[in-house]
DNA sequence: ATTCTCAATGTTATGTTATTACATCAATTG
DNA sequence: CAATTGATGTAATAACATAACATTGAGAAT
């Protein structure tokens, strides 16, 4: 799914999510936009449906948020494996794509004959920044 | 959190989760258990969080549902990394602890001074019995 | 045995996240 | 111009989770 041409409600959320600091929940972006005619979670949800196919939005399950991508890895239909590091004290989400976890993973999954199709990896504890 | 005598309500959730066959969610299970006087959310919950403290249950972020732990890992303070393969057509879960993914993940986290608290490795598809 | 204490429980209400259903609108195309 | 397709608007509801407060029950201390 390549990052064709966005509408107006998923160009509105993509950029609330890239302005914000940490991951933002359907319901804090819906708040954010309203005066921008948002009126109901559909117009969130929707747009949050395609942004995260065309894999430029990631949802962290953990959260029940969402996050803008801010490494630009695999665009395309072949979505790499990525880890979400996220600081439970700053809320920033560092995201970390290698290839031997992914190997790993793949490995683990062959070796019961599980047909992955997404996966899911994420650290939750606290970034650099805030041990300091 | 060493597995101690468990309580009424939380032998009965656990029995309940022992006995499915996929993940539950809390309210499934609140709806197993009206029977043996479950009224309340809270009462499922509570119990969740104990067995989830204790290691007996995991709780599925990607799915918001919960199992019992099928592979007696440690149950100590010192908690291992738990990868998960759900499959999608019958539910089945089964859970891989794999040290290379652990040391990997934890080369990574340093790597970028993340202390990381508790890391979710969920891997979504087909197990090989659907896929036969 | 009586009191104290703390964890577990019961109950009601509320908060948060996500989807269903249906009507409308706008761009594309034959 | 239909006809199709994808996006949008709106209301209602479903699904998941927690807050607040009263009560109970088992074990420890006296
Ligand atoms: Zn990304
Ligand atoms: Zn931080
Ligand atoms: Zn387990
Ligand atoms: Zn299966």
């Amino acid at each position: 799914m390549e990052p064709r041409k966005l509408t107006r409600n998923q160009t509105l959320v993509l950029e609330t999510l890239t302005h914000a600091e940490a991951p933002l929940s359907a319901y804090t972006i819906l708040d954010k936009l309203r005066d921008h005619g948002f009126r109901a979670p559909l117009q969130v949800y929707r747009a949050l449906e395609k942004l995260t196919e065309f894999g430029i939005v990631h949802r962290l399950e953990s959260l029940n948020a969402f996050v803008a991508c801010t490494h630009p890895h695999d665009h395309g239909p072949e979505k790499a494996v990525i880890a979400f590091a996220i600081c439970e004290d700053c809320g920033q989400v560092s995201e970390i794509s290698d290839p031997e976890i992914e190997d790993r993973l793949a490995v683990l999954a062959t070796k019961q004959q599980f047909k992955t199709d997404k996966t899911t990896i994420e650290m939750r504890g606290h970034c650099g920044n805030c041990t300091a």
